[in-house]
DNA sequence: CTCGATGCAAAGTATTTGCACCTAT
DNA sequence: ATAGGTGCAAATACTTTGCATCGAG
């Protein structure tokens, strides 16, 4: 699995005329490991832990590769800084955010995404990307 | 309608055992005239352009008090720095955000609500806000 | 008079950029 | 060889904070 990603990541640089360096392949390799989110800063960190010293200007370019070749996706913009997630094959979905415990629930909703594209159909607007977060309290913390 | 706002918001305070000033009272003014949405930098130099100096700490540090009192929320996530907007009482709506001209358009959908609020109900999750940004292409850009 | 509020400048955060050096192609 | 990449440190952009001073109650 990952070994067809780096390759696809590979094709992807050398299409554009990018090209293949370790470092890309670390922070690819680490950010499609991770589970669930992660910050830019958190990547480095896990590197680093591993040993391996990538900068952390090369992962803030790098990142946006990651989105633009469809591995990661930016998520929940409430916070300061960005965070992505990897983006898995089989779900489009989106979060509730719990405001005391940080806790993230995902979920997949086919009515929902519909009403979207009805609504952008409506308005002759060509979504690129939706973003849905709500934030409150999960069920430990109401 | 001004004058209302002015004194919800100035008993607001004494509640609290917060204080009235001059300062809280332009920056309330300002952001309850201004159409659409704001940045905090924005409202500093709107008031400067009127002649009204009000440091961009305290804008800072009212913004919020704004928030909390419900005259104003926190909206758009999806760019570096917060904006707000003022709370009218009639709509509940979301946006839909132009990735080229900035255009941003308002949209409000009752059947989005219910499937938002059946999700939290199925998860035990209780909300407390939404954000929903649709980013795209508008009409004269696609 | 007292405690919260203000203004300023300094300090934080998160991210971006300039530049000299490096390396994949 | 050469364009693009990397690391570093400095720069940026936005926001927060420490502190002396001010002023509302």
């Amino acid at each position: 699995m990952t070994a067809k990603d780096i390759s696809r990541f590979r094709d992807y640089l050398k299409e554009r005329g990018f090209k293949w360096t370790p470092q890309r392949e670390k922070i690819l390799k680490e950010a499609l490991i991770l589970e669930g989110h992660f910050e830019a800063d958190e990547l480095v960190y896990r590197l680093r832990r591993k040993g391996i010293r990538v900068s952390k200007a090369t992962v803030y370019r790098t990142l946006p590769l990651l989105v633009k070749a469809g591995f990661i996706k930016e998520v929940i913009h409430g916070e300061k800084h960005l965070h992505y997630e990897h983006v898995r094959g089989d779900s489009r979905h989106d979060h509730l955010i719990c405001l005391r415990c940080g806790k993230i629930i995902e979920f997949e909703d086919e009515a929902m995404r519909e009403i979207q594209e009805r609504i952008c159909r409506e308005r002759n607007f060509r979504p690129e990307k939706v973003l849905v977060e709500i934030y409150g309290y999960c069920e430990g913390c109401r």
